[in-house]
DNA sequence: GGGTCTCGAATTTTT
DNA sequence: TTCGAGACCC
């Protein structure tokens, strides 16, 4: 379709904007190299050049593959290659997670060890289930073994390519192990793994594991790929696992154009197996890399890039950098010491208030980042209160969320009936009366006859003796439910298969004769989850090769993480994330909050220097996300457990230079008041000012270089010098939260396009589509449906009931 | 088998 | 404070 020249035009003027450093690494293509990318340098303008400058030596994207950290990011690279070659040539390009990009091979390749092709992704809550179910059918001690520490290991393990076989010769583990009073880990890791298997399930490690197992077993299946991923590009490089750096290395063993581009200031998941190592060793394994280089950070502003700098210093461990920028120095970062918790949150509130309604901000040019995701609370509540749009990302995802899964846990068994803990969850919600004793009865005799629950349950009343006639119809009757589903789903879309079940099954019945607030949100989840099976039904049924079958439907849903769901309800939001999900986005304004010893840095992090310096290069990450203005904020008192506790504040603060900073003192402002009990536990609020007077010159001071060792040394021996847990009762306001909580579950996010009262020419944003205009309407009350012409996502029909739209103009 | 109550543990970070 | 698991009773 488009012509050469169309394609080296817009070539030429995407390679005009890349500076010198950017374009001789994108220029780079044939061999290994590797890519160190400082944050804010242009990497991903890096990357999608490299990519369309491949494809434009006449390589076909079908021989390209990109892994990339996110599969939004993925998406949207694929969107701007797309734009700079043609819509044509990008198709055959592969783009997305480790995670999917594997599981996607392994569909096609698992059957050669066993698996079917349709496996379930097991997410975490269903490998700690399948973990503590074994736990008690061992009879072990669950104090002994806690489900989190032996998910750990086993994972730990996983990501170390170390399989139940060679656990058996490793001498050093089980002695570990032993050591922590675990040592059946290794009959844990055995029963686990089988069933897993038996369930033809895979959990998030497995999919990297099986994938080097299909490599190392299959050379054929390995050498198909080898051949097929002639460049290969990883971003984020120094966040990989041993495990997919083993992956990475076979792939491109063959053609060795790899191109990786990361960057070790930022390595922030070691404790998920993440070997930085990878990064150090590139040139160990590929002894004529390419080296590139970007130190210009087009990003932040000078001040941000400058505390940044200073504070990364401090680490020891890391590659020479020097990054820099042209850009204005701007404002300093704003250091805010607040009273309390919710001072801390109002302060945010009132500052993204004034920017909003003040100074013609927009809510998405803020983010507000923490360290755990248990921080959140207290800034929903105080964004709610002002009223100000805001959105979640992580923590409980949707998909994870209770409502959610039960009813996919029927679409899972409908689409693999052998999935346990898909099974174990629907066969008694809504309750049919089949209960704990009867599902032990069905575990045991699956384990003595070596099968699954689904066979054992087709076939309950004669094989298993110890369930009673009525139960055992029961069973039946919910079996022949599945298959039924099972039929349907072999000809219906997603969409009809899961309302079908939806109502069919009792769930939505469940959940709309709960009043409840709790009831009605999960209510509305459920909704929202057949909504976005309906989008992507239409997504799917316009592509040529699209499949909108359920099947497809649940394939990667495991996968799919907050930052890669589009937000239903349209409009921009202020973003609250954890740092770690951070990585990678950029925003104006940033707040990050918390900076406070124990807290940021972690206080489980404390124990050794390499933990500390990962935690700084956290810290280097989330203010580097900062565009034009950052602000630091700590709180001399938080709630932790019900328990107010005193808080000094993070050694991070002490690292950036100073002629960076503009520190602030917490005006008591007249939202908040000080309750009584307050005051008298640490004085009236002019005690304040003395604090905050010192802050730079004493904290400095005590937590010194030299100190800090010794105070942290205190600290993990439990003598905690500075931050002492005190006994104050004190009640927060709850009562006013629980009333906002009810009135903004139903109004604020469920409004139908129906109530629009849409026209011809009428304008809309929809969350996924983008702005469009109405072309036309048919069909009347629930039937309705419009037509609609969106700028970019070309013309859909939405059933008004269900679409997520806003009306910009009539 | 199912509902209600009480008690104890919990907070890193994620695909 | 909040949530989940287990005990207890119907």
């Amino acid at each position: 379709m488009d012509s050469p020249t169309f394609v080296n035009q817009s070539m030429s003027a995407f390679l005009s904007q890349l500076n010198p450093a950017q374009r001789k690494a994108a220029e780079h293509i044939k061999g290994p190299a590797m890519v160190i990318a400082g944050a804010g340098s242009g990497k991903t303008r890096v990357l999608t050049y490299r990519i369309a400058h491949i494809m434009a030596q006449g390589v076909d994207a079908f021989n390209i593959l990109a892994l990339t950290f996110t599969n939004k990011a993925a998406r949207e690279m694929r969107d701007r290659i797309a734009s700079i070659t043609s819509k044509d040539q990008v198709k055959g390009l592969w783009m997305g997670t480790f995670h999917s990009v594997f599981a996607r091979i392994l569909r096609s390749e698992g059957h050669r060890m066993g698996y079917p092709s349709n496996f379930t992704i097991y997410d975490t809550e269903d490998s700690n289930k399948v973990i503590a179910s074994l736990i008690k059918e061992m009879q072990l001690d669950k104090d002994l073994y806690k489900v989190k520490a032996v998910s750990n290991r086993i994972s730990s393990y996983k990501n170390n390519l170390i399989t139940v076989k060679s656990y058996a010769k490793r001498g050093d583990l089980q002695a570990a192990d032993s050591a922590a009073r675990m040592s059946k880990m290794g009959e844990l890791y055995k029963a686990y793994t089988e069933r897993c298997f038996r369930a033809g399930a895979m959990d998030f490690d497995d999919l990297l594991l099986r994938t080097n197992e299909l490599f190392v077993r299959f050379p054929e299946a390995l050498a198909t790929y080898q051949d097929r991923f002639r460049y290969i590009l990883v971003d984020e490089y120094q966040d990989t696992n041993h495990s997919q750096y083993l992956i990475i290395k076979a792939l491109a063993s063959r053609f060795e154009n790899l191109f990786t581009v990361g960057d070790d200031a930022q390595s922030i998941y070691a404790f998920r197996g993440a070997n930085i190592e990878n990064i150090l060793n590139f040139n160990k394994d590929y002894p004529d890399a390419g080296m590139y280089k970007l130190e210009q950070n087009y990003r932040s502003s000078g001040h941000i890039v400058g505390a940044a700098n200073a504070l990364i210093k401090v680490n020891e461990d890391q590659l020479p950098k020097d990054i820099w920028t042209e850009n204005p120095a701007g404002e300093p970062i704003v250091v805010h010491q607040a009273v309390s918790d919710s001072d801390e949150a109002q302060f945010v509130a009132h500052t993204i208030w004034n920017g909003i309604n003040r100074n013609q901000q927009l809510p998405d040019q803020f983010a507000i980042l923490y360290r755990t995701n248990a921080q959140s609370r207290a800034f929903e509540d105080s964004l709610r209160r002002r009223g100000i749009a805001y959105r979640i990302y992580g923590g409980l995802s949707f998909y994870q969320r209770k409502e959610v899964k039960d009813l996919l846990a029927y679409v899972r068994l409908c689409v693999n009936p052998n999935d346990e803990e898909a099974f174990k969850r629907a066969i008694n919600l809504p309750s049919r009366g089949i209960g704990d004793t009867t599902m032990a009865r069905l575990i045991i005799a699956a384990n003595e006859q070596n099968s699954t629950l689904w066979d054992i349950a087709c076939k309950a009343t004669a094989l298993v003796p110890t369930i009673n006639r009525p139960t055992a119809e029961r069973i039946l009757a919910f079996a022949d439910m599945i298959k039924s589903y099972q039929i349907l789903s072999e000809s219906g879309t997603a969409f009809d298969v899961t309302s079908h079940i939806a109502k069919t099954s009792g769930l939505i019945k469940l959940f709309a004769d709960d009043n409840t607030p709790e009831g009605v949100s999960r209510y509305e989840n459920i909704q929202e989850l057949l909504n976005g099976i309906k989008d992507f039904v239409e997504q799917q049924e316009p592509i040529e090769d699209g499949d909108p079958s359920l099947a497809a439907f649940i394939q990667d849903v495991a996968l799919i993480t907050d930052i890669d769901r589009q937000d239903e309800d349209p409009g921009p939001k202020v973003s609250l994330m954890t740092v770690h999900l951070a990585k990678g986005l950029e925003f104006r304004h940033v707040f990050v909050v918390g900076l406070e010893e124990n807290l940021f840095p972690s206080m489980m992090s404390m124990g050794s220097r390499q933990e500390i310096e990962e935690e700084r290069r956290l810290f280097y990450v989330a203010l580097t996300r900062a565009e034009k203005q950052a602000y630091l904020t700590h709180s001399h008192v938080r709630y932790r457990w019900g328990k107010l506790i005193d808080c000094v504040p993070s050694r991070f603060l002490d690292e950036l230079d100073e002629k960076h900073l503009d520190v602030h003192e917490s005006e008591v402002n007249n939202t908040y008041q000080v309750p009584e009990s307050l005051k008298d536990a640490f004085g009236a609020p002019e005690r304040a000012p003395k604090a905050r007077n010192t802050f730079y010159g004493k904290a400095a001071e005590s937590m010194g270089q030299r100190k800090k060792m010794e105070s942290n040394k205190a600290k993990l021996q439990g003598k905690k010098p500075e931050a002492k847990p005190r006994d104050i009762h004190f009640k927060r306001p709850h009562a006013m939260k629980r009333i906002e909580d009810v009135t903004n579950s139903k109004s604020d996010i469920h409004t139908s396009a129906m109530d629009l009262n849409l026209q011809i020419k009428s304008r809309v944003i929809h969350g996924r589509f983008g702005v469009g205009a109405v072309t036309a309407i048919e069909g009347e009350g629930m039937d309705a449906k419009a037509v609609i012409a969106f700028e970019h996502a070309g013309e859909k029909k939405l059933l008004l009931k269900f679409a997520k739209l806003r009306l910009l103009s009539k």
